[in-house]
RNA sequence: GCCGGAGUGGCGAAACUGGUAGACGCGCGGGACUCAAAAUCCCGUUUGCCUUGGCAAGUAAGGGUUCGACUCCCUUCUCCGGCACCA
């Protein structure tokens, strides 16, 4: 039986075994080999972008983690979905393509070819019968097919959920629903496109409508709907890049070339509907706290209200002549502290403000037009950046007042860039006392303060004393806010807010919102709000790796959906599909697919003709619903089938889940490897980086499927795990300059590159700081097995850490040792072997204790201390002279999951024919971990003296009387009296004496 | 600036709900085996002080609660991540 640890001819063997006996591939729900009593576990990673470098052993940190995982829910009883596919649209492949004169196509697919050969090698052991790429016509045929979902609904306020625009338009029909003269639905309007406050828009019966008229109103219902946006526009690459892809300084991500901002029509998907269901559904899921909050921060909700404030008379006038009417606009302003509306003392419009025009004096004009100049030469990244908080604020005076509503104050209305046209109305009303923004900009100004919120006595106290105030108190502030070097922004008792009826004097913040909302609402110049940060997704990209739009457009400039059955949308085969670079901003972009065959681009119907859309989608679309493709990969009836779906997706069902182990389920909180309450992907596993935009974009997706039937739970990722990244030393030289880490030499504490000193860093491990290890370079010296144990060793999955080859060889040893304590070594094994009769008392407790250890501790994702336990386990072996099967066999099964190739051929040894991968996973004796005797520390005032062994039972006054007893303790409370004994059973006794 | 997360030996880390700080691994020191080396096995390894055995200090820093604090509370510092004029 001896034979040393051949780890290359291991592994291919286990791989190539594998691979032929379709060991893991997972039937669904119908398929004759599928077990509907067994519970599901659905268990995903963050599918990976093909690129042409490869993966390093940074990457494939959380695919072990997924792979662990599957492989121990396999052996405790489920059934695992565990797939794996490639997310292979998008820029960086086409960038590349272009710099190499290749297609995109056929990089994409060498890509992948690689990267499958790589994540193969791992032994991980996905249903590759699954695997799927973005870029397939098979898939993005679904795609597209969720695009015309989309586009075929509307988002019903009332009802709270997506529904098709057929129901609107039979609503509009019989007059449940009405549309305003400027052709919105009034019954149901958008968020953020509300009404005027409290007054009645006059409204046309549907039947009036032209069909032009009417085909408009429900295309501005649509979730994906065309709107005339200011975009980042990047003309060195040809097509406009979402905000993630462009820099803080407004250069774009990929190649770092300027970005403007420029109205361009594009394709919009209404994600703003569903900004409220976004937020709650984050309580259902078991999704880490920091991600759940920074979706919340993302979607950035406030309650506040909507003001109108009038023109003043002279203003008025301007602007009603201006505008050719008699009743001039007022100016709405969003504010989530109505209740300092007292304390407003001017108003703010966005420079580009449309009733800045008319409402601006002749005196100020020249002024004004200047300032609006100067800010639009700015685009509105270099005015987010350049111009954060705390800088100095600038702005102009457009000579015009409004009237405060609440008290008829004239307040001077100015222009000013810190306020931006696209959150809330493009208006402010401004209260410096209580807001820094407007503090900091009444001061750069020298616009009147006044304070209508009263801080606490210690804030006056304190900030007063920081001003240099002689004599800070209550009145001092309330006459001289303005020698306060800073604001009050917190809440408090409102104070110096009361004209007429309206007294707000005396209320808590929360309390004067309310009075103050409520009196607007009553004389319709105002109501309570809700606005979100969030804004509707631009969704076209004018490149061409991406999927097509399944869109047509008339000669009227009409959409028409493709008709699902000619789905899908084919790329067209495209020799130059090189993005048209072009500087003069005056001509509208075109896109890539503008160059396709006119046989592409023209399409003739009932004698019209139409041209296809000419835009792509970005990247995240194909992303947004993988997972669910994944079900059923193959269906060519629908993006998967329903028993598919429902099966795999479901919450568990109450008493599904079999125990593992008899003594597991008593902690509180739930396993992190239990099936998601919630529904959904069981276990995500992906970095942090995607914790707003790929997440969100998916839930919003899946969200519109669920309204529309088609998914049967409200959210795609019932339990979400972050790995934390793989960093490694870098090294740069006195440039700054980042020098390959692999032929850095250390001497004497100090680094040298080439006899050059150089500086040590640490970070991500990539190509950008020339410290990449690749997992090929491991598997040779280590083998898969040993790459796989290290980085589950090296410490806590959600935790990032340095990498640090030095340390691997301490698990290469450990599979050697049980190597060598099941196989003996060499030739003539020297003792340690395999024998069939049982084994003592203490090596079973010791056995049934780290079966307990590495249960928990996978059931908690911790598998760096599910290993110590092996190994523990296992130098306890290496001591001993023979090895029972009854210890033998649970160590090889437990090892299984970490390291499945060794684990197999051992399992194969020891006499098994049938692969160990739906082996039962070992279950621990309760009884055999019962101990009777304890040994307890002993602490003198908390301090440790000592130890005895007692009786587990053993009560205070016996664990008392046997420390006492202890020379060593005793010696300790020579002279001193016991005050106070605490026994912590099993644990400790603790002898307060003094 | 605001919001999160984290600071433990020479290094990666462990310590469950407040109960022996440093499990396990790397490295290092010593030993066995060997002609020798590798591999393997054994012993030691937080720091300081006393040459058995102890004593003292110690989880970023300072304070607090507690019989007892890496763990809870307050203040400060450092690092990482997110957002950044969102009214």
């Amino acid at each position: 039986m001896a034979r040393s640890y051949d780890f290359v001819a291991v592994e291919a063997k286990w791989q190539q075994r594998w691979a032929e006996q379709r060991t893991f591939r997972t039937p669904n729900p119908g398929d004759p080999d599928f077990d509907p009593r067994k519970p599901k576990f659905y268990v995903l990673d963050m599918f990976p972008y093909p690129s042409g470098a490869g993966l390093h052993v940074g990457h494939p940190l959380g695919y072990i983690a997924t792979d662990i995982v599957a492989r121990y829910k396999r052996m405790t009883g489920s059934n695992v979905l565990h797939p794996m596919g490639f997310d292979a649209f998008g820029l960086p492949a086409e960038q590349y393509a272009i710099e190499h004169g290749v297609h995109p196509r056929a990089t994409t697919e060498r890509n992948i070819a690689n990267m499958r050969r790589q994540l193969l090698a791992f032994g991980l052991s996905y249903d590759w019968e699954r695997e799927l790429a973005t870029t397939d016509a098979d898939y993005y045929r679904w795609t597209q097919w969720i695009f015309l979902q989309l586009y075929g609904s509307y988002f019903d306020l009332e009802a709270g959920r997506a529904r098709p625009i057929a129901e609107l338009e039979q609503r509009l029909a019989r007059g449940e629903r009405v549309v305003t003269d400027d052709l919105r639905v009034v019954a149901a309007p958008l968020p953020g496109s509300a009404a005027t406050p409290g007054s009645a828009a006059t409204t046309r019966p549907w039947a009036t409508l032209t069909a032009v008229e009417q085909r408009s109103v429900l295309d501005q219902q649509r979730l994906a709907y065309l709107a005339e946006v200011a975009v980042n526009w990047c003309p060195a690459l040809g097509t406009v890049l979402a905000n993630e892809e462009v820099t803080a300084d407004g250069r774009s991500e990929r190649g770092n070339h300027p970005v403007l901002k420029r109205p361009l029509k594009q394709w919009m998907l209404r994600i703003t509907a569903y900004a409220e269901r976004l937020i709650a559904d984050l309580d259902g899921v078991e999704w880490p706290e920091p991600i759940k909050l920074m979706q919340r921060n993302w979607i950035g909700r406030s309650e506040g209200a909507l003001v109108d404030f009038a023109l003043d008379a002279p203003a008025a006038a301007a602007a009603g002549a201006a505008a050719g009417t008699t009743a001039p606009e007022p100016i709405r302003v969003f504010t989530t502290r109505p209740d300092t509306l007292f304390g407003a003392t001017y108003m703010v419009l966005a420079p580009e403000h449309p009733l800045v025009p008319q409402l601006t004096t002749p005196g100020q004009r020249a002024a004004v037009e200047a300032y609006r100049a100067a800010t639009a030469r700015r685009s509105e990244l270099d005015r987010q950046s350049g111009q954060a908080e705390g800088k100095t604020k600038t702005g102009v005076a457009t000579g015009a007042c409004a009237i405060n509503p609440v008290n008829g104050a004239r307040l001077p209305i100015w222009i000013a860039d810190y306020v931006l046209m696209g959150y809330g109305t493009g208006a402010i009303m401004a209260v410096p006392a209580h807001d820094q923004r407007d503090f900091d900009f009444a001061r750069a100004c020298g616009l009147p303060l006044r304070a209508v919120v009263l801080p606490p006595a210690a804030w006056i106290a304190e900030q007063g004393a920081a001003a240099g105030r002689a004599a800070p108190s209550r009145e001092d502030y309330l006459a001289h806010v303005g020698d306060y070097g800073v604001p009050y922004v917190g809440e408090g008792e409102s104070v110096q807010s009361r004209h007429g009826e309206l007294v707000l004097d005396g209320l808590p913040t929360a309390e004067a919102k309310h009075a103050v909302t409520a009196w607007l609402e009553r004389r319709g110049i105002g109501s309570g709000q809700v606005q979100y940060k969030l804004r509707d997704w631009l969704f076209s990209r004018q490149r061409y790796w991406g999927e097509p739009f399944p869109v047509l457009h008339g000669p009227d400039g009409e959409t028409e959906p493709v008709p699902e059955h000619e789905l899908p949308v084919a790329l067209p085969p495209m020799d130059d599909f090189r993005p048209v670079v072009d500087e003069d901003l005056s001509r509208p972009p075109q896109p890539s697919l503008g160059r396709a065959p006119e046989s592409w681009r023209a399409v003739v119907r009932d004698g019209v003709r139409y041209t296809r859309e000419l835009n792509t989608m970005p990247q995240w679309a194909g992303s947004c619903w993988y997972y669910l493709r994944f079900l059923d990969p193959r269906n060519d009836q629908a993006l998967a089938a329903a028993a598919a779906e429902h099966y795999w997706m479901s919450p568990p069902a109450a008493a599904a889940e079999p125990a593992t182990s008899p003594a597991t389920e008593s902690t509180s909180a739930p396993a992190l490897t239990t099936p998601a309450r919630a529904g959904g992907v069981d276990l995500y596993v992906g970095g942090a980086e995607h914790a707003v935009l790929h997440l969100l974009y998916a839930r919003f997706w899946h969200k519109v499927l669920y309204d529309l039937g088609h998914v049967s739970t409200p959210e795609p990722f019932g339990r979400l795990f972050n790995q934390g990244y793989i960093l490694a030393a870098a090294f740069t030289d006195e440039r700054g300059v980042y020098v390959p880490a692999a032929e850095v030499e250390e001497r004497d504490g100090a680094f040298y590159y080439r006899g050059q000193v150089v500086r040590r860093e640490y970070g991500k491990m990539g190509k950008s700081l020339k410290n990449a290890v690749t997992p090929d370079e491991m598997f040779k010296e280590y083998g898969c097995d040993t790459l796989r144990l290290y980085e589950m060793y090296m410490g806590p999955l959600e935790v990032s850490k340095p990498w640090n080859t030095r340390d691997i060889i301490g698990v290469h040893r450990f599979l050697h040792r049980v190597w060598r304590n099941v196989c003996g070594e060499g030739e003539a094994p020297d003792g340690a072997c395999l024998v069939e009769t049982p084994a003592d008392a203490e090596l079973r407790r010791l056995l049934h204790q780290t079966i307990k250890r590495v249960t928990e501790d996978l059931d908690r994702l911790r598998f760096n201390t599910a290993l110590a336990a092996l190994i523990e386990l296992n130098n306890v072996l290496v001591g001993r002279a023979t090895l029972p099967r009854e210890v033998a066999e649970p160590l090889v099964l437990m090892l299984a999951p970490f390291a499945p190739h060794v684990a197999e051929e051992l399992w194969q040894l020891l006499g098994h024919e049938r692969s160990l991968a739906y082996a039962p996973w070992p279950r621990y004796d309760p009884a055999l971990l019962v101990v009777d005797e304890v040994e307890l520390v002993v602490q003198v005032s908390g301090k440790t003296r000592g130890r005895v062994r007692v009786p587990v039972a053993a009560d205070l006054a016996a664990v008392r009387a046997a420390a006492e007893a202890d020379p060593k303790i005793a010696k300790h409370l020579q002279g001193l009296t016991i005050h106070k004994a605490v026994l912590v059973p099993g644990r400790l006794l603790n002898l307060v004496a003094g």
